[in-house]
DNA sequence: TAATTAAACGAACGTTCGTTTGATTAATAG
DNA sequence: CTATTAATCAAACGAACGTTCGTTTAATTA
């Protein structure tokens, strides 16, 4: 056999993607092979090699791709006018949904750093501080205007990151709570503490 | 050659867990091969099989000394008879200075579950809660006493927990803050969050 | 000192890995 | 209808993997 009917090559790559991101957020990438991926995909290992250069590359497609529309729904939606309250609410309810909905990229962007090539490694790293500046920004506006009292910026917006994202690695979508109900307890920490 | 001088087995098997720690905070466990750490412990690749059962067994047993030395080790510096506040205070210390100071522990512990045997994982997974109820427990305590307002104490201890875990992904030895310091702004977060 | 045990070597095992290549068939264009 | 291009297969490549094993040397015991 040679060429299948009905096979056409943008269909393929998208299986390819999504195959991709389904094994590696359960494997992990280095315990993925391609013989896996292409069985998931119905294809010989070797028709992998003309959607994908290397594995690597494959990799590095898929956390640029999550890192890059990451930023621009966050741009997208962001209202600047609005006060830093209303704004970091906003933010936390942005970044739980986004990343609830997308659990594989997130998993694979958060736990695969270390298996990219340093070529491509700084990119990612620079994409991630770039989105994360948008918190700074908000927490920075606060500051400033007296709604929150004074804080070390970076380190209360690594720790605000780490604990929204941090959903991602316990939420079921048949858990006790909604999305909705989930984001509210996560605004209510975030603003007021566990004192209130 | 064979036996090499002043070769003491205990030692070479700590030396073992040692380079495995290391090199697996690094690269990752799939990534790592027993080649790499034979070569880093000096020894031969067959060697490494005179204290290890197999590569899977190794990561087992470096998760579980994790776990168990977590576990015990806030048992020793609990004070159950203190009011909530001081409690979750001490956690806070506690969970990020234990963890800050045993990064590979905390990196192999939370990025290889899913390179865990089946038979493994759930001991670790039981264990991890284990620790987690201690959490509960104190904001349990907090919100009867009157001390915390209601909250879902389930996501607020994944959330507090995942907060605090993340330290150990950007602190550097070197950086800005020290421990007590970023310990000072993680007790505020907790308790009060960014508004105050 | 002789016998025994501990510790490591060195070489190999079969398997699987990522990747390349050339042939073969399906779809498309002239 | 024919020529060309797109898509895939089937088979193989060398390299590296985890692991086993018989041998050799160092340390310990009798």
């Amino acid at each position: 056999m040679a060429r299948t009917k009905g096979s056409v090559g943008a269909d393929t790559k998208t299986a390819i993607y999504s195959a991709a991101k389904k094994l590696i957020e359960a494997k992990g990438f280095e315990a993925m092979t391609l013989r896996q991926l292409a069985a998931e995909v119905g294809v010989q290992p070797g028709s992998v090699y003309r959607y994908v250069e290397s594995k690597d590359e494959l990799l590095q497609a898929l956390m640029n791709q999550h890192m890059v529309s990451l930023i621009e729904n966050w741009e997208k939606l962001e209202r600047k006018g609005d006060d830093p309250v209303s704004r970091l609410k906003a933010f936390v309810a942005f970044h739980i949904r986004y990343h609830i909905e997308r659990r594989a990229d997130v998993v694979i962007a958060n736990l695969e750093l270390r298996s990219l090539g340093e070529e491509y490694r700084a990119d990612v790293v620079t994409k991630r501080s770039q989105y994360e500046v948008n918190l700074r920004n908000i927490l920075s506006d606060g500051v400033k205007t007296g709604a929150f009292p004074k804080v070390d910026l970076e380190v209360a917006a690594f720790a605000i990151i780490a604990m929204l994202t941090g959903v991602c690695f316990w939420y079921r979508p048949d858990g006790r709570l909604s999305i909705d109900e989930i984001i509210e307890v996560h605004q209510k920490l975030v603003l007021q503490g566990v004192v209130g």
